[in-house]
DNA sequence: TCAAATCCGCCTTTCCCTTA
DNA sequence: TAAGGGAAAGGCGGATTTGA
C-alpha cells in the first residue's frame, strides 16, 4: 500500500473536521539541505546564489551537486520571512493533507502562524513574500533522487506556481498553488517532519535555518561532523567574505546556544576546522515509526499529535486490525462513497476503536492485481503463514540498522510502509534473509529501492540480502552489496 | 457592529564592512 | 579579534477602511 489515493475536493474555507495542529509542520527533504534564501535580508541587491557539496553516484564515484537560485531583480531573492513564509505554507498545506494543490488560505490566519503582528507592514510583507516565492527559481543538478532512474537527476522549477490576493477577508479569494513539480514530490513523499513550535521559538534565521539542515542530517545519524566553512557557506548561505572559522564559530554561537538550550543539540564543539553536532532529547526521530498506521493516518490528514494519541494504548492485534481498516477505507470506500470529510471520518473509526471491515474483501480487491493470490483460500493461508514467521532478533536489528540507513533515500510513509513491514528471519554468512509479505512487496523493492538497498547494505558491512515469500520459496530478487 | 485588513510613521534590530 | 558606522529590513502601535 503505498497511500496513492485522492481525497475528495474541499470547497474554500470548508470545515476539514481536523484539529488544527498548527506545531506539526513539514519541510521538503530537499529545501532543507540547500537555502532558497538570503540568510541576510540587507544583501537586498543580490539575484543570485549558489551552492555546492558532493555525493555519491550511481556507481560509487563523487559528484558534485550543484544549487542555484536566482530571481528578477525587480522582486529580489527570497528573504529569510520569505523562508518562514514558505514553513507556514507547508503547515497550511499539510493541514487539508494533500487534497489539493490549490491551497485556500485567510490572511489573518497565516499571520497567526508566522507570529506576525496583523498591522504594520505584515501584510505588505506577506504579498511580497509570495511574490518572491513565486519568482524565484531553483536549479537544482543531482540533487534529486529519482526512484525510477535509480539516480540523481537535475531539476528546474520554483517554488509557488500561482498566487491569487484578494482584497475580501476570509479564505473566498486568497490562494496559492505550489509549483506542480515540488507538489508531485511532496505526494511521492519527499518530505519530513518539522517540529514548528521549535522553529517559531528561535530567533534567527541563522538558527532556523541550522535547526533545519541538522533535524534533516538527525534523520539516520546522532552526531553530524561537518566543515565549517561548508556548513557556513553551503548549507546557511552566510556570506562568502566570512571566511575565518574563528569569526564563523563567533557568529553561530548564539544559534549553537539556543538550539542546545531547546534541547534539540545535546552538544557541539569545534575540533580544528569542523563543528560536531550531537542530537539531543528533543531530535524527534518521526522518519522511522514503529506503527506505520500512524504514518497512514498523517498522510490521510490527522495531525501527527492527534494521530499518536488516537493510536497509543493499541494491542497488537487492534494494530493489525487497524492496519487493515485503513486498507479498506482507501482502496474500497474512499473510491466508492463521497466521503465529504474524510478525516473527521478516520477519527471517528479510532475513536470509536470500530475497526471491523466486510469478510474477504481484499479478495475482490486483490482479485485485480497477479501479485497476490487471487483465491481467498490462498490469501488466507499466505497471511497465516506471513503471521506464524517470527524473526530473528540479531537478523531484525541488523534489517533496521539498513533502514535507518535508507532514510537517506526514502522518506518516512515509504520506509514504514513498504521497508519495515518485512521480517528478518536469519543472518548467516554475512547474508541476510528477509521474508516479503507477497510479491507486490518483491516488485516494488526491485524497482524503486534495488540501488539504495545496495548501497545501505554495503554501510551496515553485510555482503547480501535475499528475499523469501512466507511460504518459504526464495524469490529471484537478490541484492548485493556496491562496496569494496 | 466588530473583526479583519490596510496604511503610515517611527524606532529598533541585524549584519556587512571597515578600521584599529 | 573587537568595536563602530551605516544601510536596510523588521517590529510595533495607532488610525482608518472594508465587509460579513
Amino acid at each position: 500500500m503505498n497511500g496513492n489515493f485522492e481525497l475528495p475536493f474541499l470547497a474554500p474555507g470548508e470545515d476539514i473536521g481536523q484539529e488544527a495542529d498548527p506545531r506539526e509542520g513539514k519541510d521538503e527533504t530537499n529545501l532543507c539541505i540547500f537555502p532558497f534564501a538570503l540568510l541576510d535580508s540587507h544583501r537586498g541587491s543580490q539575484t543570485t546564489l549558489e551552492f555546492q557539496d558532493y555525493i555519491r553516484g550511481k556507481n560509487g564515484d563523487i559528484v558534485p551537486r550543484r544549487w542555484t537560485v536566482t530571481s528578477p531583480e525587480k522582486y529580489g531573492l527570497p528573504r529569510p520571512c520569505d523562508e518562514d513564509l514558505y514553513i507556514a505554507l507547508m503547515e497550511l498545506t499539510f493541514r487539508t493533507g494533500l487534497a489539493e494543490n490549490q491551497i485556500y488560505f485567510s490572511k489573518k490566519d497565516l499571520l497567526d502562524i508566522l507570529g506576525w503582528t496583523p498591522g504594520g507592514k505584515s501584510y505588505q510583507r506577506l504579498r511580497e513574500g509570495f511574490q518572491r516565492l513565486q519568482k524565484v527559481q531553483i536549479e537544482a543538478r543531482k540533487a534529486f533522487w529519482d526512484q525510477e532512474a535509480g539516480e540523481y537527476v537535475d531539476r528546474d522549477f520554483s517554488l509557488i506556481q500561482s498566487v491569487s490576493w484578494g482584497e475580501g477577508q476570509g479564505t473566498q479569494n486568497n490562494w496559492f498553488k505550489w509549483n506542480d513539480e515540488l507538489f508531485e514530490s511532496f505526494r511521492s513523499g519527499n518530505i519530513k517532519f518539522l517540529d514548528t513550535e521549535l522553529y517559531w521559538s528561535l530567533g534567527t534565521p541563522t538558527s532556523r535555518r541550522l535547526y533545519r539542515f541538522l533535524d534533516r542530517q538527525f534523520v539516520w545519524r546522532d552526531r553530524v561532523t561537518i566543515g565549517i566553512l561548508r556548513l557556513a557557506h553551503q548549507h546557511l548561505g552566510m556570506s562568502r567574505t566570512i571566511n575565518k572559522p574563528h569569526v564563523i564559530h563567533n557568529k553561530l554561537r548564539a544559534s549553537f546556544d539556543e538550539l542546545t538550550a531547546s534541547g534539540f543539540l545535546s552538544q557541539v564543539w569545534r575540533e580544528g576546522d569542523c563543528f560536531i553536532f550531537v542530537a539531543g532529547s528533543r531530535t524527534v526521530r518521526r522518519t522511522i515509526v514503529a506503527d506505520p498506521n500512524l504514518e497512514r493516518l498523517v498522510r490521510i490528514g490527522l495531525g501527527h499529535s492527534i494521530a499518536q494519541q488516537l493510536t497509543s494504548g493499541l494491542t497488537a492485534q487492534e494494530r493489525e486490525q487497524l492496519s487493515r481498516r485503513l486498507d479498506f477505507f482507501e482502496q474500497v470506500e474512499l473510491p466508492s462513497k463521497r466521503i465529504r470529510n474524510p478525516v473527521g471520518f478516520i477519527r471517528s473509526i479510532l475513536q470509536g476503536r470500530e475497526f471491523s471491515v466486510p469478510e474477504n474483501w481484499q479478495q475482490l480487491k486483490f482479485d485485480d492485481r497477479e501479485a497476490v493470490p487471487n483465491d481467498s483460500a490462498s490469501f488466507e493461508q499466505s497471511r497465516e503463514q506471513w503471521e506464524a514467521i517470527e524473526p530473528s532478533r540479531e537478523a531484525q536489528e541488523r534489517w533496521e540498522q539498513i533502514c535507518a540507513e535508507l532514510a537517506a533515500c526514502f522518506d518516512s510513509h515509504v520506509i514504514a510502509t513498504w521497508l519495515l513491514p518485512l521480517k528478518a528471519r536469519e543472518l548467516s554468512q554475512n547474508t541476510l534473509k528477509l521474508v516479503v509479505p507477497n510479491n507486490l512487496f518483491l516488485s516494488w523493492i526491485g524497482e524503486n529501492a534495488s540501488l539504495p538497498l545496495a548501497n545501505a547494505i554495503s554501510a551496515v558491512q553485510l555482503s547480501c540480502v535475499s528475499f523469501y515469500l512466507p511460504e518459504g520459496k526464495e524469490a529471484a530478487l537478490k541484492i548485493g552489496s556496491t562496496g569494496h
